[in-house]
DNA sequence: AAAACATATGATAAAATTGTGAAAATATCC
DNA sequence: GGATATTTTCACAATTTTATCATATGTTTT
């Protein structure tokens, strides 16, 4: 999966960089914007922004605009770094749709905790990644495999070569190109460790290990 | 904080033993009584009784009267346990002042489900954020854990890793990823700490440490 | 049908990962 | 400041996975 992208909006560039280095640490991708018009462009131009922090206080367009524009046409999360607690301007902003305040000075653990409470209640961590193909189930998210509804044991490198099969299934895939996609480029050994680890990945599947084929002078293929 | 006590009051034992079980389980704090007049006396001394479930067919003070004696004084929540639902009964309960009934018999669900709805309305429960798998409950705000009703000593770092997993169940994390969540941004130390913390979490969890499954060639997964 | 070649299989060796206990470093509490 | 508990590191054992190889089995070609 990819990184979770996060706008940062705020016209300091000491404090955009603050939060960026704090977010980039817990392995979120941060793309910073000095205004608010910086910042619509770049939202709605990347389409794929999951949060945007946006401070209140900014020359020109201030934070208070950019949150109503963005509302306009996105749902996404808004977090606004408030000078101080002003309670007044709290309430306009939860009517223009903020989800989130964070009043400067603010500890960094106290950001990445509100960040990810609501990238979680956003639904945007942690999506299962399955795969379904004939009565075999592959969970990349809790790592399992099911077969017919009962789970089965695979060691890493095995499951690892089926998930491949399964995002290739119906293509041919020669043994050189497996161990590109598989194993690690750095890797020069055998390509007959593969006939191996096919044969483990067959018995384990039992009847489903039919589902590999093998391709007589090329290489293997899944069908489903 | 300490624990929320619940005083049950039923003129069977055998039914208070129950009631209890399931709360304790669920790490409240059980006071029971046996009689009216006790229930009444234990009420007006301890003073921090959070919620009262009261059987309603007792010899000499029955429940209706334990009700009325108490709400003279106190808004304490009260549920009452009935034989099986005689409306009648029910109306006149409400002009006492009961919050909810529960007839018998009930499931042990049912019990614990209004019990909880209950609090949660009355403030008890202030954003308690507890949560409950397998038998293992624990309870952010308390910083405690209970496993099937006896409480476990966790260190800080063993009690984070334990909600992480929890919070994160079924879904395989990596080390690096346990690094990042359960220890500050700024810890550059050895991943192999995680695996110390991970014996000594399943060390104290006993039979129940086997819901940390390790994942090999990848990290560590709690199945509930 | 035999030769030539490719894949399957089982056993075994090598490598990598995790479990464990103890010691060292750190933090915390009197 | 010392005692205690927690956290981290480290070394080695135990375990699991992965790679290799020899051999068996199966395919294709001649």
């Amino acid at each position: 999966m990819d990184r979770i992208k996060i706008l940062v909006v705020d016209d300091e560039s000491r404090m955009r960089k603050l939060v960026k280095d704090f977010l980039v640490k817990k392995n979120y991708e941060v793309i910073e914007a000095a205004d608010g018009s910086e910042a619509l462009d770049i939202f709605f131009d990347d389409r794929e922004i999951a949060l945007v922090i946006c401070d209140v206080m900014m020359p020109k367009i201030d934070g208070w605009q950019v949150c109503k524009e963005i509302r306009e046409y996105s749902k996404v999360p808004i977090i606004m770094l408030t000078a101080k607690g002003d309670e007044r301007d709290e309430l306009q902003g939860f009517e223009l749709g903020v989800d989130e305040y964070i009043s400067k000075p603010f500890s960094p653990k106290i950001l990445v905790a509100r960040v990810e409470a609501i990238l979680r209640r956003s639904n945007v961590l942690e999506e299962s990644e399955r795969m379904e193909m004939n009565g075999i189930v592959v969970d990349k998210t809790a790592h399992s495999v099911m077969i017919e509804g009962n789970p089965i044991e695979l060691s890493f490198k095995e499951f690892e070569l089926l998930t491949y099969f399964m995002e290739n299934a119906g293509i041919a895939l020669s043994r050189e190109k497996i161990l590109n996609n598989v194993w690690n480029y750095d890797y020069f050994g055998d390509a007959r460790t593969i006939d191996t680890h096919v044969k483990k990945l067959r018995s384990k599947m039992g009847e489903k290990g039919e589902c590999i084929k093998t391709i007589w002078g090329m290489g293997y293929k899944f069908i489903a």
